[in-house]
DNA sequence: CACCGATGGTTGATGCGTCAACCAATTCCC
DNA sequence: GGGAATTGGTTGACGCATCAACCATCGGTG
């Protein structure tokens, strides 16, 4: 079927291990971190963060999906979890029978005060100060050029 | 307590949300990708590469763990699921009555074979596409300084 | 030899992510 | 007004990751 299969080159594949190592060893040990030091999730964070910044401190469970870019069920499950942990509550919505709105408790909004300031410590101690500005402004280049090719690409 | 939190500047915001996005993404679609190409989550493929790479063909559990940098519950769990799946097998460990030897099976070997072109095609086309090689060797040199930044720090 | 610490590995509980199926309210459109 | 398609959201099943506790064996030391 497939002749020779196009392996990557070694220069490829270094760069590509490379990538891949960083990411994995990054976004684990700041989710080990803010586990640690809040007892919330990365996406418990994530979430808390998204309503608390928009105006109004509530939105539709589909715009905060929208705005995270998660699919509705993984939305729904996590919220349907925070609720159950007091991080959010459900609102009823006037003008949509279906909809909810979803907004942080006292104790969310107390949650990710507390852990904000710190998980952007862990951020900027283990990855931020790795780099200096110019290797950070390349990155961000990079990464957006990595996104729009794959916007352009079937799945 | 923590006077005025030190957010980061608005460039290495910008340069860690474009980081955080495209990494979010890439991995998630090559995930799907596996997935649905193979039947195979992320994790099958990458054990039995390191299966199949190494010189005979099987590996203690605690030195496949080391390989991919997982701790040995994640392993034994893998190992266990795959096991179910007959991707692998447990082989009796004749030198250390605690050990066992992981091996890929027939089906695991074919599994991976038919697997690893697709997916080196998809990482082809969804991120080494997108990139030059300067842009690859900037990215890896920036991964590696990071992960090396990374090894420095505190948990 | 007897003990003790380190190593190799398993297990169970819990939370997260995905998929597919589903229900209900809404909007489009004739 | 009356379907039909769309949208908003839930649910259940399943696989993956982490943590902590646990057991068995091995290696070293007195």
């Amino acid at each position: 079927m497939d002749p020779t299969p196009r392996w990557l080159t070694s220069q490829q594949q270094v760069a590509w291990d490379s990538f891949i190592r960083m990411q994995e060893k990054l976004i684990g040990r700041l989710a080990r971190r803010v586990q640690a030091d809040s007892g919330m999730s990365a996406a418990d964070y994530i979430v808390l963060v998204k309503l608390t910044e928009t105006s109004g401190g509530r939105m539709r469970l589909m715009d905060l999906a929208k705005q995270v870019e998660w699919e509705k069920s993984r939305m729904s499950h996590q919220v349907r979890r925070m609720v159950e942990r007091g991080l959010v509550a459900k609102e009823e919505c006037p003008d949509d029978g279906r909809g909810a709105f979803i907004a942080a408790t006292p104790a969310g909004c107390k949650a990710i005060e507390d852990a904000a300031p710190v998980h952007v410590e862990h951020v900027r101690r283990l990855f931020i100060d790795a780099l200096s500005q110019e290797e950070l402004d390349m990155l961000a280049r990079i990464s957006d050029r990595v996104l729009a090719h794959m916007e352009s690409q079937p799945d």
